[in-house]
DNA sequence: AACGCGGGGGA
DNA sequence: TCCCCAGCGTT
């Protein structure tokens, strides 16, 4: 009580503007969750302006084609976050009449909404009783009652979920959820926390025991993955060049990327020129974009990239012009190589 | 229970 | 360089 209760008045005084807090519109409240999964608030702001402009509702969010609504999500990474939104888009709009599901346990039901999000949509909208466990409410709770199990473990789940449905405040779930959220992103950050003017540093256990840099405990990740990416950039002499759409289970699904040969190893001029000889009768010449890979880290691959340009007369009927190459949804990777070619 | 999935930013 | 971020779906 007298944890939910600073909380709260912490929050009365402190609490951002933000877009998605002026309405308890589902739509809204939805999409700014969905957009703001393992992404910060800066990051995501923009991208929330730009979806709810082009697509102000459900519907019009349901009747947009897939290229458009991962366009605009282009640069925000976890992709099927958007591939999810829309698919969710359209059931909603055209199998419950445009409506929201209203409780905890049917918006579980939604694609792309786990337990956090339906946590966030049920108590925003409808001050349903369930309390939201994101990162932010991870480190809150293990500094503040001292707990030490470690945070990304089904157990640590449990265990925290368990203690952050204790402290709920009952009497107003949406403000208490965005205002211990707000608290661990602007006051008990994870680094440079600010324990000086903290109106719960009396009673936290992490403060009083001197912990606050140890907690929360989190198991330490793996090792990203090193690959070798060449993208065959080709080029014909008007204007125009191939690309192709990813499909399958690995990163940046259903976005495009310049034809792509993955190897073991770093490979040699002579031997992708032998290869793409193998592949084609028509003449053309190879080049190397970038003399250092460019290395593209992502959190769990870092990409060994190099770009080859491949000057011929003429491609076939399904390669695009250069300039329609904008149009098309592509991994930041892509989009930078673009710029910095510029095509000229 | 473990793993794969992006990209930006802070220290 | 490492860690973190209004997590989720699949295996």
């Amino acid at each position: 009580m007298v944890f939910s209760q600073t909380l709260t008045n912490w929050y009365s005084i402190n609490k951002r503007d933000l877009p998605w807090r002026n309405t308890v519109e589902p739509y809204r409240i939805w999409l700014s969750e969905i957009i703001l999964q393992q992404t910060q608030i800066k990051q995501g702001l923009p991208y929330y302006q730009a979806f709810v402009n082009a697509y102000p509702d459900v519907k019009k969010l349901a009747d947009a084609p897939q290229d458009h609504v991962l366009k605009l999500w282009q640069g925000l990474g976890y992709y099927s976050r958007a591939r999810n939104l829309h698919e969710t888009a359209k059931h909603v709009a055209y199998n419950l009449n445009g409506n929201f599901p209203d409780s905890y346990k049917d918006l579980l039901k939604l694609k792309g909404v786990g337990d956090y999000t339906a946590s966030a949509i049920a108590s925003i909208c409808y001050n349903e009783k369930k309390a939201v466990l994101d990162g932010n409410v991870y480190r809150v709770l293990s500094r503040y009652f001292g707990v030490d199990e470690p945070i990304n473990t089904s157990k640590g789940f449990k265990v925290f979920k368990a203690l952050a449905q204790e402290q709920l405040d009952s009497n107003n779930p949406a403000n208490y959820n965005q205002a211990i959220m707000d608290f661990g992103a602007t006051q008990c950050t994870p680094k440079k926390v600010q324990c000086n003017n903290c109106p719960l540093s009396e009673s936290c256990v992490a403060y009083r025991k001197d912990l606050v840099d140890v907690l929360p405990v989190k198991l330490k990740a793996k090792k990203p993955k090193k690959k070798y990416y060449n993208f065959l950039v080709y080029l014909s002499t008007d204007n125009k060049t191939f690309l192709e759409q990813r499909t399958g289970k690995g990163i940046w699904k259903g976005l495009y990327q310049f034809p792509l040969l993955e190897t073991e190893k770093p490979i040699t001029h002579t031997d992708l020129k032998k290869q793409i000889a193998n592949n084609q009768k028509q003449a053309f010449d190879l080049r190397l974009f970038n003399t250092k890979d460019i290395v593209h880290k992502l959190s769990h691959q870092h990409l060994h990239t190099k770009f080859w340009i491949i000057d011929v007369q003429e491609l076939s009927e399904n390669s695009i012009l250069i300039s329609e190459l904008k149009n098309y949804p592509v991994p930041v990777l892509i989009e930078k190589f673009i710029e910095a070619f510029n095509f000229s």
